[in-house]
DNA sequence: GTCTATAGCAGGATAGAC
DNA sequence: GTCTATCCTGCTATAGAC
């Protein structure tokens, strides 16, 4: 027996993690399944034994990415961060520049659109997660929907198009109006004003 | 003679107004200059002599529509129309659907970090208009920078987002919420208020 | 399960006729 | 200034050896 049998789902995992970076990085069309393996250790041939084609890895690498996000955000509630320390962390121009782990709702909104329908529907569950993860983090009710959509589209539409503007300047100015205006939000909901 | 002497320019114009339609409704990938030549009525031998390739067209298509745009915006203003109605317009189905022409800003958002200077100066110039529009645009005096660099977010960040979506009455939630939220923020600001 | 090799296709850019 | 024809590259996906 050459291989463990944990051998093909590990083999999976590097894929995945390695086209979550690839993909987020550069969009879908920009990177081949080729570069993808080669990052992975690997050669293109074994790539269909893993995945049935391009798109499909797309879908798998966004909600792998996705799931380990959350996970980590987890993690950090837990250990006593608020959410107002999260918002802060993700409108940062270390986001924007990728000197931490990018978030793909925000570096693949308008590649998605351009994608088949599994990758439509894995982004749009992604979504619904995070605003799943808005009404109900730290606070023993719901937040308001409307808040919870608007900080929602400022923190990836900020990230986002800090990331398109070609203007370091304008970029900061962007993100710390979106922190601004995301903090007080939370602020002003009438849920958080009751605690 | 064969041609009058406006004949390139109005060719390269049918170009200018084909790539644009085309390239904003799928990303600079997804269009082959084949497919911009023969929407234009023109065969691919005759681009290179009116754009010295792909990229230099994108960036020319990205200020050709936004130039439409503006120019559409400022006409409504002159005929009456309120800084809340062009939002609401702009903030709308009918915008992500494509049943109105489609703002390149919010289209084309996260397909701009993967090109050459050119098109992401051209994208962050453009950006730099809207932000000039908002802050001038209805009042005698500019309003706060932090109100309209939190409008212009929600704006782009809001029909990029609702158009990955795939689940219409989130769209609608969301849309909804990036109006209501954009007119409370124009309500609220400072210089509004004065008027 | 991973490899090498290749089929098959699409698209950017150029050449040269008219 | 527009056309047809072509070069060249890069990619997805498959075949088949080990």
């Amino acid at each position: 027996m050459p291989y463990p049998h944990t051998h093909k789902a590990k083999t999976q995992e590097r894929i995945l993690a390695s086209a979550a970076q690839l993909f987020t990085s550069r969009g879908y069309d920009q990177v081949s399944i080729d570069q993808i393996m080669e990052h992975a250790g690997l050669t293109r041939g074994a790539f269909y034994h893993h995945f049935p084609d391009k798109s499909s890895l797309y879908a798998a690498a966004l909600q792998y990415t996705s799931r380990e996000r959350f996970n980590y955000y987890a993690q950090e509630l837990k250990n006593g961060a608020s959410i107002d320390h999260l918002i802060e962390g993700y409108l940062n121009q270390e986001h924007v520049q990728q000197k931490t782990t990018p978030c793909a709702l925000a570096f693949l909104i308008s590649d998605i659109n351009q994608r088949d329908i599994q990758v439509r529907e894995a982004y749009t569950q992604v979504y619904k997660n995070l605003l799943q993860g808005l009404q109900h983090t730290g606070t023993a009710e719901k937040r308001e929907r409307l808040t919870c959509l608007a900080i929602s589209v400022l923190m990836i539409g900020g990230v986002a198009l800090g990331r398109a503007l070609n203007d370091d300047s304008i970029t900061e100015e962007l993100l710390g109006a979106c922190r601004t205006m995301s903090l007080q939000l939370l602020t002003r909901d009438p849920i958080a004003n009751q605690s």
